[in-house]
DNA sequence: TTTCAAATACGAGAATAATCGTATCATTGT
DNA sequence: ACAATGATACGATTATTCTCGTATTTGAAA
C-alpha cells in the first residue's frame, strides 16, 4: 500500500489549480491572465507561485520549449472533497446538510441545477433501501 | 449607511468561532478544551488567539470577573455564506451545484437531512415561478 | 494577610505565504 | 550576429499566522 500524503494547497494555489482544472494544461501567462480578471498581482508573482507549486509537487510541467506548460498534479475531486469536508467540520460543526442549505440559499441557482441535485438525492435515498 | 467591512477569520479563528457559536459564550479554558479534542496546541496559544480576535473585533468579552467570558462578535450565517461563496468561486469555478454534489456525495447523510434539502429545493423552485 | 492555583498579558520567535525586482536565458526577426 | 521581446530563475522582503514561555494579576482558601 502506498502512503500518499495529501498535499494541502494554499488559497492562491487553489486558484491556480482551478484554472488548470478548468482550462486544461497551459502556460503561466494564461493562468495569470485568467487570475487577473478577479485579482491583481504581478506576473512574476504568479510565476513564482507556480514554481513553488512545482517544487511541492502540486503541478508538473513540460519544459520542452521556452514557454513551459503546466498541469495540475493532484486530483480535482479528491482535493475538493478534502477541502469541503474540512470546512464542514470546521465551520458547520460536522453537518453537511447545513452547508448545502447555506450554499443553495445564498446563491441563485437555475432550475436545471436544482434538478441535478434532486436527482442525486433521489439516488442517495435509493441506496439506503 | 454604515459600511461594515466584513472581517475574514483565519483557519484557527474559525475553529474558535465555531465553538462559541455551538457552545455559546464561554471561557478560554472551555474553548481550549473543546479544541483539544481534535487538535493540539498549548493553552496560552488559544488564549493569545482569542486576545487577538478581540483586538480585531471578532469576539467581545466580559471582563467583569477574573475569568473572562467570550462571545462571537460576528454573525454565524453571514460568515458561513462568505466563506462558502469564496470556496465556490475558488474551488468550484463558480458552480454552487458542483459543490453541493461533492458535499452530498462524499458524506453519509441521513434520509431526514436529504428531505430537508429537498424541501429547500422545492421552495427555491417555487420562488422562480 | 499570606499563600497558592488558575487566569490574563504580552513579547518575541518560528513557520508559512505572498509579493516583486532584477538577472538571465531563449527565440525570432532584422 | 545582434537586438528586441518575452519567458524563466531566484533572491529577498514583507506580511500574516501560529506558537509558546514568562511575568503579572486575581481571587479564594488557609
Amino acid at each position: 500500500m502506498k502512503k500518499e500524503k495529501q498535499l494541502k494547497p494554499t488559497e492562491s494555489e487553489l486558484e491556480i489549480l482551478t484554472v488548470l482544472w478548468e482550462n486544461g494544461d497551459t502556460t503561466v501567462r494564461t493562468v495569470h491572465e485568467e487570475l487577473a480578471k478577479t485579482k491583481d498581482a504581478g506576473y512574476t508573482t504568479t510565476l513564482k507561485l507556480m514554481q513553488i507549486m512545482h517544487e511541492k509537487g502540486l503541478v508538473t510541467r513540460d519544459t520542452g520549449s521556452k514557454t513551459h506548460i503546466y498541469s495540475a498534479a493532484i486530483n480535482k475531486e479528491k482535493t475538493q472533497t478534502q477541502i469541503v469536508n474540512k470546512m464542514i467540520k470546521n465551520l458547520f460543526a460536522g453537518s453537511p446538510t447545513e452547508m448545502v442549505l447555506q450554499a443553495l440559499g445564498g446563491n441563485k441557482t437555475t432550475t436545471e441545477e436544482l434538478n441535478k441535485i434532486e436527482d442525486l438525492i433521489a439516488l442517495l435515498k435509493q441506496q439506503k433501501l
